[in-house]
DNA sequence: GTAGGAATTCCAGTGACTGGAAGGTCAAGG
DNA sequence: CCTTGACCTTCCAGTCACTGGAATTCCTAC
């Protein structure tokens, strides 16, 4: 199978088919022309990293994912660790977002927007401005 | 004023404010043996930029908030413009958060997390399986 | 034989810093 | 006068996960 029809089939592009190569993710074999030949083993660990990565994993974690996915032997406990340490920092990164929404909400509504300069987006972020010394 | 007074003044760190120099967001002058040194305007301005970073805008919204702060003439409708544009992509970031969030609760609710192989999270990153063909 | 599409490699760029090396400057203390 | 140590300087490399593009080769069809 070659590059084109396995970025299809797994939805990745093929130039990070073949970044995957180059950081080590998976080893295609190679046919006479020098064209990387795909194996459905290769297919497979492709989708699973597609997979993985848009659930927001990083690569480190899908390395171990994948390797944890290939040992038979592997402890649930492990992968559910993962999972939970992702988890928790989607968690935090929603709730900074959230935080970071509220102020951006509350400026907006402040500021009238129409076509004279006073904005209190501006004020706020310059910051506390003694009364007396502009 | 040197550099790390304005780090604590500003609460950006040394290097970034170098860098904040090279990519034109600030001019500090420079003394006779080649320390910057900066002006209260220009500590003024990196209050601002940490202010605007911290808010999640990007440097490039950096500097055209900058610049609508020192035009005298702008328009509040710009600067709210912005904003509002900045506002609706972390809404977005916010919902595309939230729905994986969504996806790896379940996939680690299902998961037992014992010392057994078996593992609803690497079955869902492998994708659905012929039920012949394992 | 020629056009095209798809494959290859390699280099550079993204955003916003951060780390570290190698060296210059300044004030205090011996 | 010399050293110590904190601070400053520049420059280069690395981060993360790709992405774009150039130059070249390969395969297929007409």
């Amino acid at each position: 199978m070659k590059i084109g029809d396995v970025a299809e089939a797994s939805g990745l592009s093929a130039k990070t088919i073949r970044y995957y190569e180059d950081i080590g993710l998976i080893r295609p074999l190679r046919g006479e022309n020098g064209y990387r030949d795909f194996a459905r083993a290769d297919v497979h660990k492709l989708r699973f990293l597609s997979r993985a990565r848009s659930l927001g994993f990083s690569i480190n974690d899908c390395r171990l994912l994948l390797s944890l996915y290939e040992d038979r032997s592997r402890a649930s406990a492990d992968v559910k660790a993962l999972a939970e340490a992702h988890l928790r920092r989607v968690d935090h990164k929603i709730a900074e977002l959230e935080g970071l929404r509220g102020t951006l909400r509350h400026l907006v509504m402040q500021c009238h927007g129409d076509e004279r300069p006073e904005c209190p987006i501006l004020d706020d972020l310059a910051g506390p401005k003694a009364a007396h010394d502009g």
